[in-house]
DNA sequence: ACATATCCATACATACATGAATGTAAAAGG
DNA sequence: CCTTTTACATTCATGTATGTATGGATATGT
């Protein structure tokens, strides 16, 4: 085969990427060989070892077309001078979107329920962050609303904020299991929706 | 080696499979050869390929050792006649228990986080269904609540069945991305008790 | 006590997957 | 226009997991 030019190149790199993302979501990924995925994607291991270091780098380089920060999500709706509560509110709604996006859908349904740890690549750490980065701007709105007396009273924002993410994470999860079962979109809203009520002073309903 | 009595039979069997138990945790499924637990129980694959037909036969024996249906952890605490909101409370604090203990943590780790679909076992599948029979049981008990009016007026039942669902399974999944950091049991019955007491009729507090 | 079934170890055949080495034709660069 | 990279394909050596076949010693049933 002969050499392609630099945008051919890279349209390879992003054909072995796609190819990735449907034979590890179709067999799993300790399952699929890298000749699998060359063949895929019409190539031979040749053109994967020449774009990526190996199986690890691969997987690597096909989570980082999907990351996505809860806080530049949040950024993304413009709600920068809403209330803490419909910020968080919309930052869920913005999350869910991009979940019912097929490529999300897919590279977070291996990375939950496909792979397990190889190589140096640690699924579990990578989950770990994810929640993390989550969590701790969650925490920072609810604390905000506390202060400005959004909260029920006698409601922790801590607590509130733990059972927020708790609520997400089981979502994204039970969802994850089975995706076409139904919209996680219209779910999650629902959710949220419920529990912000809950979790708000009696006046202010989730709006 | 000789034939051993019926009795050391069955103790290799479950050595073999604490040391799947082990090794499956510490290496992942996949990862794992039968080699390395047949050597970690001081045993040959011989020993294996005799007790079990396969990887994945010893895999479905390993998780029938810590079934544990939430109907039956119900029991357990001998709730019959207690309210149903106290009746979840129970099944909750029943689950958590199971969970702190070591068995139970490290083959839910290994369904959860450790392993992918391989042979004819799809963990995916097992994790439906548990969860699956969780919902179902957590939905009987806040219909009967509804129908007694112990939930908050306009509070859909199936709606909080949801929440309180969703909560149980974020938790869990968080917890078991790293289970030494906090006591699920102590976070989780603070969550619980929370969300109860949102959503319960305001003179009905958690208990 | 004898035959047999049981419990496990050992040996072997087969099948892949990996990674590195090598080949090669065309695009880049001067 | 000539050289050097680039972007792959092909081939090969190695390691490793699986399943099965076979052997052997002893419980166990009768």
């Amino acid at each position: 085969m002969a050499r392609r030019t630099k945008a051919e190149a890279e349209a390879t790199r992003e054909a072995l990427l796609d190819a990735a993302e449907e034979v590890f979501f179709d067999n799993g990924v300790a399952r699929t060989s890298l000749e699998q995925i060359a063949r895929h994607a019409g190539l031979t291991r040749g053109a994967v070892y020449w774009h990526f270091k190996n199986k690890a780098d691969l997987f690597r380089a096909m989570l980082d077309r999907v990351r996505m920060p809860f806080e530049e999500l949040v950024a993304e709706t413009g709600a920068s001078h809403a209330s803490p509560l419909e910020t968080v509110r919309l930052g869920f709604q913005q999350s869910l979107l991009r979940l019912e996006q097929p490529r999300y859908r897919r590279v977070l349904a291996i990375l939950i329920h496909r792979c397990e740890f190889f190589g140096d690549i640690d699924p579990c750490a990578i989950q770990t962050e994810m929640a993390g980065e989550c969590l701790d701007a969650l925490g920072g709105y609810f604390a905000d609303a506390h202060r400005l007396g959004l909260l029920k009273e006698g409601l922790d924002p801590e607590i509130a904020t733990r059972l927020v993410q708790a609520i997400l994470s089981g979502l994204f999860h039970d969802w994850l299991r089975d995706p076409d079962a139904y919209s996680i979109y219209e779910r999650g809203m629902v959710l949220v929706d419920a529990q912000l009520s809950l979790i708000g002073r009696d006046q202010a309903k989730a709006a």
